[in-house]
DNA sequence: ATCTAAATGTACACTAATGTCAATTTTTCT
DNA sequence: AGAAAAATTGACATTAGTGTACATTTAGAT
């Protein structure tokens, strides 16, 4: 499939990779490089009010140049059947999840509400790309208020949405 | 590997289903059959207060007659690579949904909060289930009333708490 | 006890998936 | 142009996965 999928012969591959394996095992190395990174740094950037960091966050989900929803959830599918994945993927998560607790801490919320609130934020996310929902921008953005109030329990300003929206225009690839 | 967990010869399975394709599609049946009916009944059943329904919703995910978590992540993996089945998940997804928005509807929250805040309750057991968290029971039960204050902003009374960790108790092979 | 249906197993066949090898073409560098 | 490296390819080999046919065993009913 992936041979034609680049008009190549099927064995071509084995120049590029030694086996199926390689392949694989250079996807979870790129998604594991890719990804954290740029969570820990959304969650860590400046911020006036608790509404406006959610959104910061908000933007690396939808930013497909930081984090790839079909990969994330091969990846997710993998981990199922691999045990060396899964501890690999668990470790991602953790660290992700530290990142976004801390964020809420930094906002004045406790122990199990900032736990909470950052699960909810985080396996909100994840649980999008599982259902693999195909919604336009438009019904995307017009859901953005509510989920912000429901993850932090306060609305974002029009000013703060705006900014949002303006980050968002830069990659029209979300537009689909 | 079905064979060999269930200690028969390989091709006995053929006894039981025409092909492989009659198993896969016998378990979407089952996936489906099982899945919705019990999400719209937890919904409609009576509650008090909000955070009382959030709990009678979040009995259901907990509840292994009612919800398996591996069989729906799996059914969603198929989807990933059959419309036929992502056609039938999609159905599925936006019956629950439905069902959970409505709850908050009778509750008060209107419109765009009631969605978010709906679409919050779900995708977040999406998105454990895709996380496949394991953890034990005392953490689960912890992190509990922090969920139900984010879900519905209201958290829950010491009484609504002890009438859902009662409810469980009923299910030993949540304690995993 | 014996007949029948349910269930299991062995032998075989076919196809899809994966990988190796050596030859060939294309690109790059001097 | 000509050599070296990069990239591509077809022919072949091996293994895993899927399925059919038929014989055999087991369980239940009369």
């Amino acid at each position: 499939m992936l041979a034609s999928r680049l008009q190549i012969a099927r064995t071509s591959f084995y120049w590029f990779f030694k086996d199926r394996k390689a392949l694989l095992v250079a996807l979870v190395d790129d998604w594991e490089s890719k990804n954290t990174g740029a969570f820990v740094e959304a969650c860590s950037s400046h911020a006036e009010t608790i509404s406006e960091a959610v959104l910061n966050l908000i933007v690396v989900f939808h930013d497909e140049s930081l984090f790839e929803p079909q990969l994330d959830f091969a990846v997710r599918s993998w981990a199922h059947r691999s045990n060396e994945v899964a501890t690999r993927v668990r470790l991602a998560d953790e660290t992700r999840l530290a990142a976004i607790r801390n964020m809420f801490e930094r906002f004045g919320f406790v122990d199990d509400e900032a736990d909470a609130r950052a699960r909810t934020v985080y396996l909100t996310q994840i649980g999008y790309i599982s259902m693999q929902i195909k919604e336009s921008s438009a019904t995307r953005f017009q859901r953005i208020p509510g989920y912000v109030k429901t993850f932090c329990g306060q609305e974002p300003s029009a000013r703060e949405l705006a900014r949002f929206h303006a980050r968002l225009k830069f990659h029209p690839s979300d537009q689909v």
